[in-house]
DNA sequence: CATTTGACTTTGA
DNA sequence: TTCAAAGCCAAAT
């Protein structure tokens, strides 16, 4: 399977402990400068067998999903905590530390 | 086959 | 600098 989600998917799973991808990044990867939507369309349809650190996946704001997606919003929050991503005062994550730039 | 939607980004005021 | 609107890409309906 080498289709748009595939690409992405195996863009996430190289994401290291501790870090976060922004979607335009990994659109990039992938060719499509303007393709972040898609990329969040692919992570929406993620399968959850592919072990797939979607949590680690955040926007050039540094906000996660609307919440829901993972089921609790504090939950993201905490398992980001663990794997040692820094988060602001406001909830935000400190995308100056925790951005992955080695794409 | 055409339209709508979506876990976004960028540009304008 | 911050807030609001437009734009683009791919998949689903």
């Amino acid at each position: 399977m080498d289709n748009f989600f595939e690409l992405v998917y195996k863009i996430v799973e190289t994401i290291p402990e501790g870090k976060v991808v922004s979607y335009v990044q990994i659109a990039r990867a992938l060719g499509k400068p303007r393709g972040a939507r898609a990329v969040g369309y692919a992570m929406r349809v993620a399968p959850s067998n592919r072990n797939l650190p979607c949590h680690r996946v955040v926007n050039q704001k540094g906000s996660l999903a609307p919440s829901h997606v993972f089921g609790d919003e504090q939950m993201q929050r905490l398992r980001l905590e663990s794997e040692g991503v820094l988060f602001l005062l406001n909830g935000f994550i400190d995308m100056k530390q925790s951005q992955w730039k080695d794409l």
